[in-house]
DNA sequence: GTCTATAATATGATAGAC
DNA sequence: GTCTATCATATTATAGAC
């Protein structure tokens, strides 16, 4: 038997990390956070309790790693979508959404789930906050540019709309129509292409 | 000493009942169910722990009292807002839903929070689900006569769009435009007014 | 790096006194 | 009708063995 090399160590650690990490994501976002236990974590990642907590201090540590990486991927992924031309910039936001609010899913349940639990969200409002913001001002620019009256306005309604949207999907994936309501949202926002 | 009535041993009950449901609705909303111990809910209500058991059987059987006053009252006093008048029907169930967002915003924000956990949802699914599919029938009846194309998806649109005000409503209430937003609905569903 | 055992505390719920 | 005392259990977190 050949010793384990400082970096099989290092990558099995990563690698429990991650596990950990993607666990209590899924049940912090289905059961709430004081409704997930540290032992529901541990089953579910297939480790002990005692080992989480060699990687994260508390809980609310762990529920913190979790938002910063959530909004650290989502912003990586939706850079670049600028352009020039408003309207193709405003079709790209829109797609955007769409496609993290699908590939990220759990994160977007999470995320939205803590908004209603001032008590959790005090912490993290900033983060969220500012996340939200820098969403509605782009909004509100390309509205402006495309000659919108009320464009903050307009600008928070879009981002209302695009919430409500989420909301009704995860309260019943099945039925609701996901992809016909982001044609109806294009049709109404971008009517010339 | 005049010994007290029978009715004013009921007439306390009932007070100390609905101080308990008065309670522990802020503390759900606020802090989420798992968030809020039966201890907290004492507290707050100035009773004993022990009184809460004599009034209901669990903390899920409190929850779940909880949740169908919310409705009833809710139903009763939405109920009368029809009219022959398909505009005006609309334009008073926008009003109804402002209404109810303003009046009994902590019900609705238990409401909405709860949405986001299914396992505690589960069991009240069915009660949420008939109270929104029969208001999003509503709308999609007036858009029809409105002569509105995709009629139940447009509905669904608006009752999204409802959701969605509530939550940004929720996250920051200082600062959300609700009043202007109302304008902006009013004015984009309702342009002939 | 991971596990088991355990400490310290909080929780939901009940029994019995007043 | 209400409260205090208490039980049984579950929870977060830590210590120490392998």
């Amino acid at each position: 038997m050949t010793p384990r090399t400082r970096e099989q160590f290092q990558a099995m650690r990563v690698r429990t990390r991650e596990k950990i990490l993607d666990r209590s994501l899924v049940l912090f976002a289905n059961k709430g956070f004081h409704g997930t236990s540290i032992q529901m974590i541990a089953e579910a990642a297939g480790i002990s309790k005692g080992l989480i907590y060699s990687h994260f201090k508390s809980k609310d540590d762990l529920l913190e790693a979790i938002i910063r990486q959530g909004f650290e991927i989502m912003e990586r992924e939706t850079a670049g979508s600028a352009d020039p031309d408003p309207a193709a910039y405003l079709a790209n936001l829109i797609e955007d959404y769409y496609r993290m609010l699908l590939k990220h899913e759990t994160f977007w349940q999470l995320y939205m789930g803590l908004m209603f639990q001032p008590g959790i969200v005090l912490r993290y409002k900033e983060v969220m906050m500012e996340y939200y913001e820098r969403m509605v001002s782009e909004y509100a620019r390309i509205f402006r540019a495309l000659g919108v009256k009320n464009a903050n306005l307009e600008a928070r309604l879009l981002g209302a709309i695009f919430d409500g949207i989420a909301i009704n999907y995860f309260f019943d994936r099945e039925r609701f129509p996901l992809k016909r309501m982001k044609k109806i949202l294009l049709r109404r926002y971008l009517p010339d292409r």
